[in-house]
DNA sequence: TATGAATGAGCTTTCATTCAT
DNA sequence: AATGAATGAAAGCTCATTCAT
């Protein structure tokens, strides 16, 4: 019995967490207003009811894809370890991991953009995201006080500028690629450039918290 | 009749603008799959048949939105005068006044948000729009090639990496504010930190192409 | 072109009308939440698209349907012509011809029920029927008047309970016929006990309002 | 083992008369195609299954709830007790004591009266309904056959008649109180004009039955 | 050049019901 | 006796577009 409603529990789990994937995947392709329920159920192994059955909405199905997705950041973000570095070499790792996410995950980056052209209406209607910590700050935040403890670091170096700065880095590559594309014909995201890129955002992030 | 003719003239494309200028607004606001032929119509003094009378349909229209948008945008920086400047100061001078440019602008970076959500697609479709010439990455070229001749700038650095950096930090600021704001709660268009973010786009930049 | 024009207006409430007339068909027999759009749109010449063109929703579509319904019984009752008969006369004339209207429009019957089951939410929400004159109710009250001016009637008879009482008889026929006839195996409408009915009516309010 | 099963049985019947209750409620409030299934599941500490594992389907459920509220009220009237009372006395307390248990159960007379909505095709099919005695009318019998053989009333009256008159004036008061409240801004069910309406019921009656 | 009326296709959502245990 | 998961069918509604003049 207890078995056997495990069982159950578990397709129960396994049918949500397969809408969950198809929906990340349409709503990253094609956006809020321009993916369809239709297509994301018949990109399933269940029919369009059961998305509603266990969404309620296609909105509501939008912001626990936004949420699964931030979860699923966050708990990569939360694998950083880079404190057992000096702060220099920390910073670098740093930015660098941080690309390496960035580029790990463009549908995220897609959601985000997404979320941004809503104006983040979803996220603020979502409990679990609002106010939800921020690993990577945390760590960057703990490296700029151990740089600037050593002397290494400036002095009034605000970690959220350090992280916008690298997350603006990081994110208009793969968000404005296309464009940047048709109008430059150059690839941001073109692999033989993926050194060079990671390097020079190392680079900026450590001249700018560098002391002179 | 000629008289006329050419008043009829003025008036279809006083008639074409203003529906653009709709166009824009909804386009920017909503998204491409967002917006609404209906509602553009209706916030237009002509009627949603004269907008497929003058556009031929949606697609077409936002086509339009997006040339116009991109033209308006290169004619400001066409304006771009720093020329006399040493190359330091009009390196500086550059980057601020690109950041005066998106903050003045932040329906066209919406616009190339979304239509990088399309993957530029409307972009490719459009004879007007690829491979358009772009005055600031020319004016950029200019002041790395005046830096490097008088010893002040390193040298092998891409322009367009340049180019890049500077509108990541841009684009970034205007494009994840909500989002930002919703997880961080600061908002980066704040007016009260816009002089910090203007001096520390170029503080980046400088260090960037200075030599050392 | 006038005619033309006015050929495309009188097709224009040619389908308003007829969607109307199916509507209230349709609202009459099933209720507000058992009628159907599609069935609505299957039993008209256009196609359920037009029903949203012309009415907005199924909620306004019912609105419309009771504003017509109400303007038809009123304009009936318009053409109440008992000022000529003495004040006795009238008042069973009166009670006689209401009783036939009632038995005339079964379908009005039927929507005024229905609406009130809906606890006549839609006629709140309809300008056009909230506080609507009533012939019925304001010749009964000069019947009144004058059967009082000349004693033939009683002091204090408040017009509308006299307008209820009848109300109240010629509606429970038509409304309640099918429970009692499935209780009491009577057809309160069978034609064969109308007169005896009619005259019942016409009995009752003369000896409530007859002076003693 | 006996005491558990009489005690299943007991909660079994409690949960079958919790649905009813519920059901109840949620017809006479939404209509039968208004009322959801769903809904009424909600409110009930069961589960929807239950409904249908003790009903059957939504409309042996509505079925059921009519045949209660039939059951109920057939009781109620069963206490009628005027049979000590002279016929003239009798009558007035009889119309009075109708009058009041109309006002005392509104949601069965909003069941009756979506019953006729439906053309009474539900009372139809259940054999508990059609062809119930009738408490009510057979001591209004018996009153009329004392009444004239007394000589105090007129000969030939039919007790349908009588409490067709009666139900009529009770059940219009409540059934189309909201169209009539929305109409001539008059509730007729304010309880300053109770006595009012119950008086003047007695007196149509009475005026009706009485030998002149 | 201009336009009010019309529309097919497809959208999101809801409903009563049943399956599998 | 009891139940959580699942569902086919159909509901109300919206969309970009075109017809007819």
């Amino acid at each position: 019995m207890v078995a056997e409603s495990s069982a159950l529990t578990r397709d129960a789990e396994r049918t949500r967490a397969e809408i969950l994937a198809v929906a990340t995947r349409e709503f990253a392709d094609k956006g809020y207003d321009g993916a369809r329920v239709d297509e994301i159920a018949a990109k399933t192994s269940t029919t369009k009811r059961m998305l509603y059955y266990y969404f309620g909405n296609k909105e509501k199905l939008y912001i626990a894809v936004l949420e699964q997705a931030y979860a699923g950041i966050r708990a990569l973000e939360q694998t950083l370890d880079v404190e057992h570095l000096d702060p220099a070499e920390a910073m670098r790792k740093l930015a660098e991991l941080t690309f390496d996410h960035h580029e790990a995950h463009p549908d995220f980056i897609r959601l985000v953009t997404i979320e941004n052209i809503h104006r983040a209406e979803h996220i603020a209607r979502s409990a679990a995201l609002s106010g939800l910590a921020n690993p990577a700050l945390e760590v960057l935040t703990r490296i700029l006080a151990r740089g600037r403890a050593d002397g290494r670091f400036r002095a009034g170096i605000d970690p959220l500028d350090v992280h916008m700065m690298i997350s603006a880095f990081c994110v208009f590559r793969t968000a404005n690629r296309h464009t940047w594309h048709a109008i430059f014909q150059r690839d941001m995201l073109d692999p033989k450039r993926r050194k060079h890129y990671r390097t020079m955002l190392g680079d900026l992030v450590l001249e700018y918290v560098t002391a002179r």
